[in-house]
DNA sequence: CTCTAACGGTTTAAATCTGAACTACATTCC
DNA sequence: GGAATGTAGTTCAGATTTAAACCGTTAGAG
């Protein structure tokens, strides 16, 4: 008795390549996008992350957990950063292994130049063109996903 | 009179991010499962529309705006699968500067293998933590995005 | 207290990706 | 026909990402 692969349905299959497809053109867009300001999608989170964050600054595996982003690839990242004098790095005084990630005036600058923009290539690429109930979905979604795979 | 930038209110910020964590998360994890194969997603792809397109095979340019990749980069993956016996590449008589990629044998074969389980992977981490209208809703909506950015 | 395991972060080297420059062939327009 | 322009694909150099090894520091067990 084969006990055979749920495979997709046609229809899982057209939403799950739509899903594919369409991401790789968004990021791609947002990226590109954003690259008149020097940033890239990846950079642009991060400053986003550490301006949200009580004075305006994080844990680099904080950082790193909320981005799913491995250790490594955040050092590398902020370490450019740092050199562009977006961010700044201060050493964590309870825990002298820590590293807080902080931004700096010019990256909170140029966050504030670059986020019209971007959210406004957010929408238009994405947000304006479902129905509300549709990009609730998706957030319920991914939401799920998010949970379900949990911490890396 | 400031034409303000229309900033995504709360929920859609909520929604956004967690498409962003959600996406990231489930890339890496699918990427994760692959590896017992020796694939990446990116690869698992490349195999997978080779193997639905007539004689298993695709013109480069052709696979590369399917997978939305810039020809420069599918060429150096192509190479690696060829390297892997995976994938072989002859040239286009009928247009001498085109090359076709052709899945070879043990590429089918792999893929045959992989199959299963990555198919598992996407319901388990995607399709099955979703109501079908809700899945279908992510069809839609990227769908619309992949329409409205088009072609590179 | 002290030993050991775990954590936080960086470094290193290799793998992969990007973008521009380049080669060859194809097409278009006099 | 032949020059100009466009297309397909590769190559090159540089940037980014990955995975593993590594170094302090911290925390937990005995």
């Amino acid at each position: 008795m084969t006990t055979g692969t749920r495979w997709l349905d046609s229809e899982q299959q057209v939403a799950w390549r739509a899903y594919l497809l369409g991401t790789a053109r968004l990021m791609a867009k947002l990226d590109d996008d954003l690259r008149q300001f020097g940033l890239g999608i990846n950079d642009y989170e991060i400053l986003v992350r550490l301006s949200e964050a009580p004075d305006r600054r994080l844990r680099m595996a904080d950082l790193a957990d909320r981005l799913h982003q491995s250790r490594s690839r955040l050092t590398h990242t902020v370490g450019r950063l740092e050199a562009a004098d977006l961010v700044r790095r201060t050493s964590c005084k309870s825990d002298k292994r820590g590293v807080w990630a902080e931004l700096t005036d010019a990256g909170f600058s140029l966050l504030e130049q670059a986020a019209p923009s971007h959210v406004e290539g957010v929408r238009e690429n994405l947000v304006d063109l479902a129905t509300p109930e549709d990009f609730a979905a998706v957030g319920r979604v991914f939401d799920a996903v998010s949970e379900h795979i949990g911490q890396r």
